[in-house]
DNA sequence: AGTTTGACATACGCTCCGTATGTCATTATT
DNA sequence: AATAATGACATACGGAGCGTATGTCAAACT
């Protein structure tokens, strides 16, 4: 039996640190991660780290990336599968605060992501999920849904909306309670971008998520 | 010459340790300043640290909560001199965004603050900030100027939109030019909270802020 | 005056990171 | 096919930084 060729063996080394960092990052966090301890749990030393990533803030890049990648994926997947462009928006937004409730990403992208590698409008992973909301506000603008604003400029405030409405709930003591308020609030930021008279009249009672306008 | 009482000489030496910390933290970030430099630069050692603060955490925390302070005293006096309430909170979270575009509450409060010390919701500070929005949506709800909404709720979203507005302009190549969509972008949403109605038409040139719905 | 308290400095050990070097297998060369 | 060269890792070493344990000295107390 042969063994594995050279390329799938060092693709499957850069997996497993690649894992490795990501567990201990998302678990312990990027500063009391030992490379030593995520080395070793993973079978190897340090040296397979530096030869690789050149150093541990190369290896968040690599976990980081690998995530986005992640989370991009699966927002395509919500906006896809919407009947309008608006409320598919809505979903991408609403799935991108889920997502932000997840501890890993919320550690490693959220937390510690900015605090190592500087701001993620600078990343070279370019913030992947802000692109896709990006274009979808582009074709809302174009469809006439929305009023005119730069689309990357919504996409930014509206992603930080979110992620804090996002951290809001994540260390709230009644999560199911504070996610009914911080997404009632955040859907009535987002109809601010909506045409006049194009906004639904709202009941005062928690209201179900809106429907896109026809 | 009697020397000065006691107690004005230990605040004297937290303040100095407060002071060469901020300085090390804003400047170099809070995982680069070496704790026997910064505290030599105020002409102490760590001992005094450690007494004081207990540990790096510890002068971190002291450090944010005098910038909070400080942030929390100049946002009240924006909103104080505002000719309604409305137009107070506008004025409120544009000095929020302006705040957040200098670089050592970027990185001390913004950036390091929320990896080291974890969410920014669960500080003892309670991120002052908010509560004054919060407060100021409550009594814009009471008046019927905003629709019924939790108050922290819109406020955790409306600063975290404000946030990323901030470090995206803080971050672009050309802030002016970016300023201007990411201010307009995000007076857009705020306009999400205004009640059916009270909405102001909008020219699609680039607005001027918005007058106050009377 | 003697005792106690507490504000700070000094000293020590430990962990962790980055680099420099070594080793062995694979690939290229002739 | 034999040798050279590359590259993927491991090992070894040095340095920096942090936390703690201990020491010192002045101020407050009795």
């Amino acid at each position: 039996m042969g063994h594995k060729p050279r390329k799938e063996m060092i693709a499957e080394t850069r997996a497993k640190l690649v894992a490795a960092a990501r567990h201990a990052f998302g678990s312990v966090g990027y500063a009391e991660a030992s490379m030593d301890d995520f080395t070793a749990s993973a079978g190897l030393t340090r040296g397979a780290l530096y030869h690789h990533f050149g150093d541990k803030k190369g290896l968040l890049q690599a976990v980081i990336a690998e995530i986005d990648a992640e989370m991009l994926a699966r927002l395509k997947i919500v906006s896809a599968r919407a009947d309008t462009l608006w409320q598919g928006f809505v979903d991408e937004c609403t799935a991108y605060i889920e997502m932000a409730l997840e501890p890993e990403i919320q550690r490693i992208v959220l937390r510690d992501g900015p605090a190592v590698l500087g701001d993620p409008s600078q990343w070279p992973s370019q913030n992947e999920c802000i692109r896709s909301m990006s274009e979808n506000l582009q074709k809302l603008r174009d469809e006439g849904t929305i009023v005119a604003v730069d689309p990357e400029a919504a996409a930014r405030v509206v992603s930080g909306a979110s992620l804090h409405a996002a951290q809001w709930i994540a260390n709230s003591d009644d999560p199911e309670a504070t996610s009914k308020k911080a997404v009632k609030a955040f859907n009535l930021l987002l109809e601010g971008l909506l045409k006049q008279g194009r906004r639904i009249g709202r009941p005062q009672a928690p209201a179900e998520m809106d429907k896109s306008p026809a």
